[in-house]
DNA sequence: AACCATCGTGCACAGATGTGCACGCCAGGG
DNA sequence: CCCTGGCGTGCACATCTGTGCACGATGGTT
């Protein structure tokens, strides 16, 4: 009954153009109960809102990225002072959108998690997808507290969004020793959602910077001690993505850690025909090149800003 | 450079819900010009919106028409007391908007002539669809003057909507004689038209009346002269689509000036995957229930006024 | 039965949006 | 050179839209 007058208000607003006064008329309620239909018509996902890129839009700065790393670049426009917090609500929000506007019957969307996943978690609008899946990435309990329920919420706001199964990776986000790793590797409760990961059709994550001024997840929420942080800042590590260390150039076999930690790595990431990576921030820039060089990303989703910092860090022109 | 703070405006108005006032601060230009730069982005089918009907919308009408005749039905809402024109207005921007969203690269288009399908080629917007055609179903040449032109711009606004090439049909409405119409079927300028007709992925017609308020285009631009007019009577046809004449029975093989016609029958209209057809205005129904009755639609765009009439008639207690 | 919490609604106001008008810029033509 | 028509812009106002608040209905609990 309200769902039908959602859509019955949505259609005379968005699809004739009708004023809500005239549609309240209509459906004879008042013109505020018109507004929040119209409302509630947009949050449940009954009203679907697109924007697509003008083909021939020259030489701007989502271009040039495009072109540089052979992705598919957004670039979210803020205004110049906006806080770095405030950014990150306009991505998420535009992510977001892009997210359901990508989704596919019968998809397995992959999704790691961190702040900038559960920027985009509070933003999704429900958008039922006939057999999909959301699987998490990587692994999330820690020895502090918090970890698997955090990690669990996040995936069930993706599934119940997309109404799809969800599938936990209830493992700690990095082992103390890799052979724990490798022997969980052979459980069949394990090699199940391994086997989903490995047919993920959209994958989303963000980037961790080791120094960040928002500090990523990882490197706060007790995953880490001491001896494991000097050791990053020793083997030169800027970032993460999933869980994974990375290198400005891009490389991350060669650390040790890597061994222990439960995320896919670039290489399995690459498997993948979708990974949309967000990112926001200029912290991050490094660990986001590092990323970028690891060809991880086919969609990088990213504010003015951050994408404006990329470029000249790209030039060797580093800004003070 | 238009274009592009057009797309930056649309994203920043409609994906991250900004204010104009901000989005014109940061674009640096008024706020007025913000307003237009989102209408002309809208217009431009640079944003699109879609209303997706919620799926346990129980015992409306729109339902009961689809169960009745085996169709997908779109019930636009419209006030009561709303005039005929009005709401043909309405419907026919319901019509255009659906239309776009349901364009698919390489489609083939046809559409048919008439007051309604003139309706919505006023309310498309830009939707470039690659690979896409446009063709005309049937003939508007007639004794007298204009027919052609008009049905070639209307054909034409359709292929600048979607960026298709446009094929017209220049053959007159109805023929004089069945033995020219069969001779120009064999020729080739003609068979090729014919031939794109039948690959017609989407097929968009109204139904034309017998004795409408708002009268159907054939009964009154000189197709049609007074003899064809009785013998019309004398047969019950009550209306025709793509001029095709039609009972309200759905029978239509029998009647002699279909011989003469152009247009698809009603069996050729079956050989094409999607149907669409248009209708607003109590008059149609007799018309409407002849062309439901005879399948030649697989959608149905209706206002709400019309649908209401239709189900009485169909209960058989018509009002006066 | 009385109570309370929750929810949906309309009212009224604040704020956001659309648009007629006038001004200024530019290009083409006299 | 000026004139003129077309176009894009900002201003100011009218209209449209969002939301805090209060009220009343409903349903469950004590």
């Amino acid at each position: 009954m309200r769902e039908d007058d959602a859509y019955r208000a949505a259609t005379m607003y968005y699809l004739q153009d009708q004023t809500m006064e005239v549609i309240a008329k209509t459906l004879g309620v008042s013109r505020s109960t018109v507004s929040r239909l119209i409302k509630s018509a947009r949050e449940e996902g009954v009203v679907r809102i697109s924007v697509r890129q003008p083909s021939g839009s020259g030489t701007n700065i989502g271009h040039r990225l495009s072109a540089t790393f052979g992705i598919k670049t957004h670039v979210v426009p803020v205004r110049e002072h906006a806080t770095e917090l405030h950014r990150l609500e306009q991505v998420a929000m535009v992510a977001a959108r892009l997210l359901t506007e990508w989704a596919t019957p019968q998809m397995v969307l992959g999704v790691a998690w961190g702040t900038t996943v559960t920027a985009i978690s509070r933003h999704l609008a429900p958008t039922p997808v006939r057999g999909s899946s959301v699987v998490q990435l990587n692994g999330a309990a820690s020895t502090a507290a918090g970890g698997v329920t955090y990690a669990g919420d996040l995936i069930a706001s993706f599934a119940r969004a997309f109404d799809s199964t969800p599938y936990l990776f209830p493992v700690p986000a990095f082992f103390d020793f890799a052979e724990t790793k490798a022997a969980m590797w052979r459980e069949r409760s394990v090699r199940r959602v391994l086997d989903v990961q490995r047919h993920v059709d959209l994958a989303l994550f963000g980037v961790g910077a080791v120094a960040a001024d928002v500090p990523s997840h990882v490197y706060n929420a007790g995953y880490l001690d001491d001896a494991e942080m000097a050791q990053l800042t020793a083997d030169r590590v800027v970032g993460d993505v999933c869980t994974v260390f990375l290198r400005e150039d891009g490389s991350y076999r060669d650390i040790a850690i890597n061994a222990r930690a439960t995320g896919p790595s670039p290489g399995d990431l690459r498997q993948l025909a979708r990974r949309v990576c967000v990112a926001v921030g200029e912290a991050k820039v490094p660990a986001l090149l590092g990323a970028l060089r690891a060809r991880v990303a086919t969609d990088l989703i990213i504010d003015e800003t951050t994408a404006r910092s990329l470029l000249d860090r790209l030039r060797g022109s580093v800004r003070p």
